[in-house]
DNA sequence: CAATGTGAAGCCCTTCACAGCG
DNA sequence: CGCTGTGAAGGGCTTCACATTG
């Protein structure tokens, strides 16, 4: 029925592959060079293609460029987006400056932090705004997507205001339980969900 | 049969909850409060503990203590953490500062980064190393945790390095596929997979 | 009666296995 | 013959619904 999310998200992951590949100037690839190259199963890679479309030959194999393309265009990356950090600590600071944005076309069009000695400087090209300000910057720098980057408890202040600005995708790593309208789309990085696993799995052994 | 890996990630939520309402002062809470603290439902916050045993009373609820208590337990969080954290860019300091790691017991113990103006400086307690010293260093220090922040094509080289000085859990923000041992635990956290799937849903309603 | 603990049902994703096609 | 595309089977997590218990 409807395309798993997961598989949205792998197709980043061939995508990255399509790209090893055709630097080694290869013009086809099979679904089991691409799945090594992914670290999955050539099956898998087929199944999460076959949800967009049949794009590969038969006894053949996918063309290296047709299927860059057409997975960039699935994944909305043949446009630059829109994005504004909010938060101007240490982990905004490191996702403005993360390499794998730019590259996927990803521009930091604002800043928002509420700390005075930070508002109104510059990150780059993108200036840092007071989060008071969300509403206005957001719609005049047209900002599509919001990385939120606060603590957890002014999350959900800083979330409010892009919404009642027309935001309709976030990207949150504070750890905070959030409400929002069914429109808008979230995807939440939790640093301590992640760790957990690793020390759960630590005590067990030990 | 065994237990969901996602329910163990939960717990985490379920501590974050427990903290909150202990503030409070609340004695017991009801996996319906609980699930209301975090966003879940009552049956999934059952479900989660059931895992584990059974941890509260009919007709009443969980103690507040006890379970925040068991959950610590199960996670391993009642003891302190060495972690190393590799790469000293952006992300590695974002990560190093990150309140969650002090709250939940976790310690920077050693820092690497193959930038020659970096080695030998410290972050806070913790002095950054050049790679080559990670099998010294691990097991000087007793790292349990490798916090991998390296550049994706370097990403495969530190691993192999603590994989040799014996570490067993990694949390991985390279965006690279990496071969490990059965026997050592990774999580991946891949900025790029989480934003597609923003993009590709942002370019459906358009 | 309030709230837990849990088999069973349902659902979603993965894996299998093979028909289909160049 | 090689490789794709895909129904069907399988597996794991979620949700349901209710028996159980203080």
């Amino acid at each position: 029925m409807g395309v798993p999310e997961i598989s949205i998200s792998r197709l980043s992951l061939y995508l990255r592959g399509l790209k090893a590949v055709s630097e080694g100037g290869n013009q086809t690839i099979s679904s089991y060079q691409l799945a090594k190259e992914t670290g999955m199963k050539p099956d898998k890679v087929r199944k999460d293609l076959s949800y967009f479309g049949q794009f590969g030959r038969r006894g053949i194999g996918y063309s290296v460029n047709e299927l860059t393309d057409t997975i960039t265009r699935i994944l909305g990356l043949n446009k630059q987006w829109n994005v504004a950090i909010c938060g101007a600590g240490n982990l905004g600071s490191a996702l403005a400056t993360y390499k794998g944005f730019a590259k996927m076309g990803f521009k930091t069009a604002a800043v928002f932090d509420n700390d005075p000695k930070k508002i109104g400087k510059s990150w780059g090209k993108a200036k840092i705004f007071h989060p008071k300000q969300i509403p206005r910057v957001t719609k005049q720098k047209k900002i599509e997507i919001a990385i939120i980057a606060v603590p957890a408890d002014a999350a959900q202040s800083v979330i409010d205001k892009f919404i009642r600005a027309g935001i309709k995708a976030i990207l949150n790593f504070a750890p905070a339980k959030l409400s929002l309208p069914k429109d808008v789309k979230s995807r939440n990085v939790d640093l301590s969900m992640e760790l957990v696993n690793l020390t759960h799995f630590l005590s067990l052994t030990e």
